[in-house]
DNA sequence: ACATCATTTAGATGATTAGCTAAATATCGA
DNA sequence: TCGATATTTAGCTAATCATCTAAATGATGT
């Protein structure tokens, strides 16, 4: 929990988990949408690892970051609904169709 | 939004927020459920108040707490939604019945 | 094998953080 | 006004954080 609000605090780490709602993206693909050197996205990916909110994938020289959807909305939606906000929880996703297949 | 995951990312203010949802508290009264210095619990307090997640009323020697549910749930939905999480916007509480009845 | 590209690790720096004790401020009751 | 009570401010410290540059690692293509 504490992991996955500290990941949270960082604007620039939100933002990448925003961006990577639209699907997997490599390292140098996100880093390339922040002002900052790569390696301190390199830090930032690490910080959402650790948090388990995001997963790496290595594909070639590139390393290929996809959210971690599920995770995200376990703590956001456990901790909301401990104060009686937000939906009741979900039954179950829909087999969790991820990317269309080939 | 920075500043509202900022406060959440430390567990003792987390617990201060769960312990507010039971109506108000004074400053003492909820330090009394931590095992640091009311400092600290002041500084913690402050953290809060400067994030909007709770607001304060002076009592006579007292400061008296109350949590702000609706900062905090704009805030955690909000996020949330912006993912496809949680429920469509809530058009309207019942008329906030605060503390549970018998 | 070598050069190149993608990413991470190492190591440093300045800023922020959570914690403490001691002291200041504010309110109350006698 | 005094003393007690409740809370915050001041000032400190140790730890963590976001950032940087330079260097290391790993994979590919020639």
């Amino acid at each position: 929990m504490t992991g996955v609000f500290k990941a949270l605090s960082d604007p620039t780490r939100r933002h990448v988990l925003q961006l990577l709602r639209n699907g997997p993206m490599s390292a140098g693909g996100l880093a390339d949408h922040f002002d900052v050197s790569k390696p301190t996205m390199s830090a930032h990916f690490a910080v959402l690892r650790e948090a388990n909110l995001i997963a790496a994938e290595k594909d070639g020289k590139s390393v290929i970051y996809h959210l971690k959807l599920s995770v995200l909305e376990e703590a956001l939606m456990g901790f909301a609904q401990s104060f009686g906000l937000g939906a009741e929880p979900q039954k179950a996703h829909p087999p969790a169709k991820r990317r269309a297949a080939t």
